[in-house]
DNA sequence: CCGTTTTTATACTAAATTAGTACAATTATA
DNA sequence: TATAATTGTACTAATTTAGTATAAAAACGG
């Protein structure tokens, strides 16, 4: 008994629907335009998937899963708090982690089977998670010890936003001297110790 | 018994239909949801458009007319050739002018009412009418003489597309600076006489 | 204010799309 | 070559969408 994540078919479905949900949202998305792009029969769809709403989760899992990998990673790092920001700032700026919101929207709009319980559930519980980690991270000292990390994580959330803000962007350059900014403006306040380049 | 189109509501159906059109392409916006977004009721829709594909129809003519528009604006202004190709290679970046993929690919490949020739036709006529403009600024000086006027709209179509260019964005710091790359190179090899800041 | 016109909301039917299942044919696998 | 996995097709039921009719509401012009 294997686990069917590990499918190659799987993954390809799950890869597949991710870029079309992220696209056009979760409704305008037909499970038989779904097979046709990830190039596997409907019959193997409903081996892994009970139907569209399953699959949702499925995506919306991963990309939580996915998220908070990445954000693990850089947290636990031995580096300075300034280059742990500016990798998070960056990583929101790329897109990679951010759920798109005509995926949620959808998602979130349907009241029939408990998505939206499911989807607060989900980001409750990866918050929580990504909270033992800076609380962490603060015992060794990465960050300034008198400050809610709750706080920090809020923070670290508008600042993805912030790189995608088109106003913002206009103000600069380039979306890189936008980071840099933007880090510099985290790492003063949060750093320990020293200042920036 | 005045124009239909300067009414209001068609005004707010045309736009709201080119936004969802260029995001989602055609066959994915149904008409319960343009109406939805141009705050318009269905009756009022079949007041203006017989369906959805003649809907599409007017969007894509009034995109190509707004493009032409700007275009011949442009290439008659009493400006160096180089600042002309500056504005051309800019108004491609902004993207106000080129039709949406998305959009273009569902309208492409519907095969039932001739949308496919309905496009080449409107195409090719814009076309010619941008020739004629371009060969009067060519007597006029504009722009040098000895150069066909088709291979200067050609490469003006392809500059459009280089300003998109994601792997092409990543070698400038900024959009801007690749747009002043892009216009130096045209100017040099197509302005009558001096050259660039 | 009134009468007229425009716009909307609702409800409805027919047409089209989509979901989900069954099964024989094909392909990959070991 | 036997076995399991995958596909393609065809099909029905369910859902969505297109398009029309109609009465109520809103907007308008004098």
């Amino acid at each position: 008994m294997k686990d069917l994540r590990n499918n190659r078919k799987y993954q390809k479905i799950l890869a597949t629907a991710r870029d079309l949900f992220w696209k056009h949202g979760f409704k305008r998305v037909s499970i038989e335009e779904l097979c046709r792009k990830a190039e596997v029969s409907k019959m193997t769809f409903y081996k892994f998937f009970p139907n569209k709403i399953e699959l949702a989760k499925a995506v919306f899992d991963h990309e939580v899963q996915e998220g908070l990998k990445r954000f693990k990673n850089i947290v636990r790092e031995d580096a300075p708090a300034q280059e742990k920001i500016r990798k998070i700032v960056e990583m929101k700026a790329e897109g990679t982690n951010n759920i798109s919101k005509e995926f949620l929207q959808d998602f979130y709009s349907d009241r029939e089977l408990g998505l939206r319980e499911y989807v607060e559930k989900s980001t409750r519980e990866a918050w929580t998670e990504l909270l033992k980690d800076f609380k962490h991270a603060q015992e060794r000292g990465s960050f300034r010890g008198n400050m809610k990390p709750e706080l920090l994580f809020y923070i670290s959330q508008k600042m993805g936003e912030l790189v995608t803000d088109e106003t913002l962007l206009k103000m600069y350059s380039s979306p890189q001297e936008l980071v840099l900014e933007l880090t510099n403006l985290m790492a003063f306040g949060i750093s320990p110790r020293d200042q920036t380049t």
